[in-house]
DNA sequence: CCCATGGCGTACCGTACGTTACGGTTCGGC
DNA sequence: GCCGAACCGTAACGTACGGTACGCCATGGG
């Protein structure tokens, strides 16, 4: 399984110019993907070679650090859980669905999840962890809460709600993550987004809504 | 958009030794990802590096041609469209959902997905569009007919073939693909493959079957 | 005023790897 | 039996890049 603690906040522990560094590092990251090499982001963040060895041990400690620090940027806040009904429980699904398309169609998270995967395969470091970690199991901890109460109110109707949380992921991201991940353009404007997310709440809640039955999942 | 004609039968043009090569290359493209070097390759092949680069150009271009020798391997044969009532429909979706899930679990699909995830940030070759052409499209070819099918027998309701195939691929795959190539070890056996096979045709029989309305896709 | 510390810039080293060149060997055709 | 082509094994070359060392400057405390 994957290794606890892969989304500690580094963000205390960093000082003001190590973090502007680690932005230099994301931006061109982005630009480059993995083959940026130590001297151009010397050279990008105005500091020496030495310095970066200095504070990030070397290339792969580098290229994780700046994974996290990207991660506790967008660390979100969780939905309210006051008043439940069934259109505050639709957007919040929809809220889930957008926020998750935007997340994985932006420059940065596409460049972040290339490294990521391409370094998954020989076991130097945990790049793959820390954005699964940040990303699809941060998602689920953020959203089974709210499908759990969706069921305490008698919204919902399902067994697991791991199973009904990737279901719901699935719903909502089909194809587009590993299409983008494969360089396909994919047009995804902010129209398309929103109707994809209210698509997808859709069918989630005819699958899981408690009115409909499915009783054979 | 995508390049036509990425994914041309190569195997006719390879001669039974290159094809031996490339399945070395395959191999060790599998065990080493994309840190694997050309003298291993040809130590592996029991070749020279000279026929290496006299066969394929250079590294890029040895990478591409053992990526469409792959695909070209994987050709399956479509379904038979005979007979078609609801329980020969299901049947086909299950089993296209478990040749699929077999298909991204398998460690191949893993290494190539992984290298062309790589490569397709600094365009120098078109890994991404090979596998896309002979992975999730490949895969839409080959169903839509069936759903299409489906749809004139009145089994099936929908407006748009490629927004339901969509959807019937996010049922099936959920987050296995990116949980995989980031390196997240999910079981799947058998049994479960089937299970899931299963449970993602119900759920898209429930959303576009055409006894159920959901009309507001 | 002096010195120590931290950081910038740069030159440098070692190595890994892509690419090329070359000598030796097999093999089909004449 | 001889020739050329194709190919194997390996040595060699060039380069790019990770990692290190060193000189210089600024700042801040004694």
């Amino acid at each position: 399984m994957l290794q606890a603690g892969a989304d500690i906040d580094r963000s205390e522990t960093l000082t003001e110019r190590q973090q502007a560094v680690l932005d230099a590092a994301l931006r061109l990251l982005v630009e480059e993907g993995d083959n940026l090499t130590m001297t151009a982001v010397a050279r990008r963040a105005s500091c020496s070679k030495e310095t970066l060895y200095k504070w990030f041990g070397d290339r792969d400690g580098l290229l994780t650090a700046t994974v996290q620090w990207q991660a506790s940027k967008v660390r979100v806040a969780a939905v309210d859980r006051e008043k439940l009904d069934l259109v505050s429980l639709t957007a919040s699904l929809e809220r889930f669905a957008s926020d998750w398309l935007k997340v994985i169609s932006s420059d940065t998270s596409i460049a972040l999840n290339r490294v990521a995967v391409g370094h998954a395969g020989s076991g130097k470091d945990d790049l793959g962890a820390v954005v699964l970690q940040n990303g699809r199991f941060a998602l689920a901890r953020r959203l089974k809460p709210v499908l759990e109460a969706g069921r305490q109110a008698g919204l919902l109707d399902f067994e697991d709600a791991e199973t009904a949380f990737r279901t719901f992921f699935g719903l909502v991201g089909r194809d587009v993550q590993i299409r983008l991940l494969l360089g396909d353009r994919v047009e995804l404007t902010e129209a398309t987004i929103g109707g994809d997310a209210r698509r997808a709440t859709q069918q989630f809640l005819a699958l899981f809504g408690a009115t409909n039955r499915l009783k054979s999942l």
